[in-house]
DNA sequence: CGACTATGATACAATTAGTACAATAAAAGG
DNA sequence: CCTTTTATTGTACTAATTGTATCATAGTCG
C-alpha cells in the first residue's frame, strides 16, 4: 500500500548529514509533488534498511519535517504527510526549499573549487541571459 | 573498509613541522595515486597514535588540506579525498563547468516555480553566510 | 628576557549507532 | 464482541566515534 519508494540519494562525503540530505530531500520531493499530502512516509526502519543508515538518523531526519510541521510523526501508526499544509507553513516551506537547492548548488561548486566571485559572477550572468519572468 | 594504512615516513629532526609533513606526504600521495578522491583518510586519533604523534597536530594536518580543498573534514563523520578531478582544467573547460552546474541549479528552480528575484536575493544570503573563502 | 611556534592535554560538540521502551494496530482466542 | 497477545511503529536515552576549540607547555631565536 501507498509506499512509494521516495528514492533518495545520499552522499556519504558531501559534508551534509544523513539526516540533513534525508529532510531536505522530502522535502524538496514535497514541493516537487512527488509525494503528495497525507501519504505514507516509510517507516524509519524501513527507509533506513533501504539507505542502509541506522534509523535513528531517519528519526532524526523525520522529526526535523515534524517540527516543521512538514509531516506528522505517530508513535504506533507512522508518519504521513501534513493533510493541509498551512499556508504560512506552505511559504516557509517554500523558502525552505528554495534554500536546501541553493545551498547544495553552492556545496557543489566550492567543491569544484570555485570561489563565491566565481559562483556570484555565473548566476548574474545566468539570470541576465534568462528569458524567465522576473 | 578501505583503510589503507597511509605510510608516512615523519622526520622529528628535519627541522620541518610534524603537521607540515604529514600534510605534505599525504597530498604527495594523492598525487601519485597512492590514495583516491573520495577514499577516506585515518580519522585523526588513529593516524595520530600510528604515527605517535598528538592527534592535534594530525588535526592540524588534516585542517591545512581541508583548507586547500584537498580534503573534507566532518566533525563525527570523518575525514574524506575531495572528490573532484582537480587536475588543471582548462579555463574553458572550468567555465563550462561552472555553467553547467549553473543551469541545472536555475533550472530546477524555475521549474519550482520560484522568480529570478527570489532566486538571485536566495544566492546573496547563502554566499553572505557561507564560510567559503572569496 | 620575550615573543613566537609547534606540540600536547583536556574539554567540547556533532553525527551516528545501540538498546530498551511506549503507543498503536492487528491477530488470536474465548 | 471482547479480551489478550503479538507485531509494528516511533521515542528516549545512552554510548561510541568523530573532528574542534582552547589553553598550557616547551622549545627556539631575536
Amino acid at each position: 500500500m501507498a509506499n512509494k519508494k521516495l528514492t533518495l540519494q545520499l552522499d556519504h562525503h558531501s559534508g551534509l548529514p544523513i539526516y540533513t540530505q534525508i529532510a531536505d530531500q522530502i522535502q524538496s520531493q514535497l514541493v516537487n509533488k512527488i509525494i503528495k499530502p497525507g501519504e505514507q512516509l516509510p517507516t524509519v526502519r524501513a527507509l533506513a534498511q533501504e539507505l542502509r543508515v541506522n534509523f535513528n538518523t531517519v528519526a532524526r531526519a523525520y522529526r526535523i519535517l515534524d517540527q516543521a510541521r512538514i509531516i506528522s510523526t505517530q508513535q504506533g501508526r507512522g508518519t504521513y504527510i501534513i493533510e493541509i499544509p498551512p499556508p504560512e507553513i506552505s511559504k516557509k516551506l517554500r523558502h525552505a526549499s528554495l534554500s536546501a537547492l541553493t545551498k547544495r548548488f553552492m556545496t557543489e561548486a566550492f567543491r569544484l573549487g570555485f570561489s563565491k566571485r566565481e559562483v556570484s559572477h555565473m548566476v548574474r550572468t545566468s539570470l541576465k541571459l534568462n528569458k524567465e519572468p522576473n
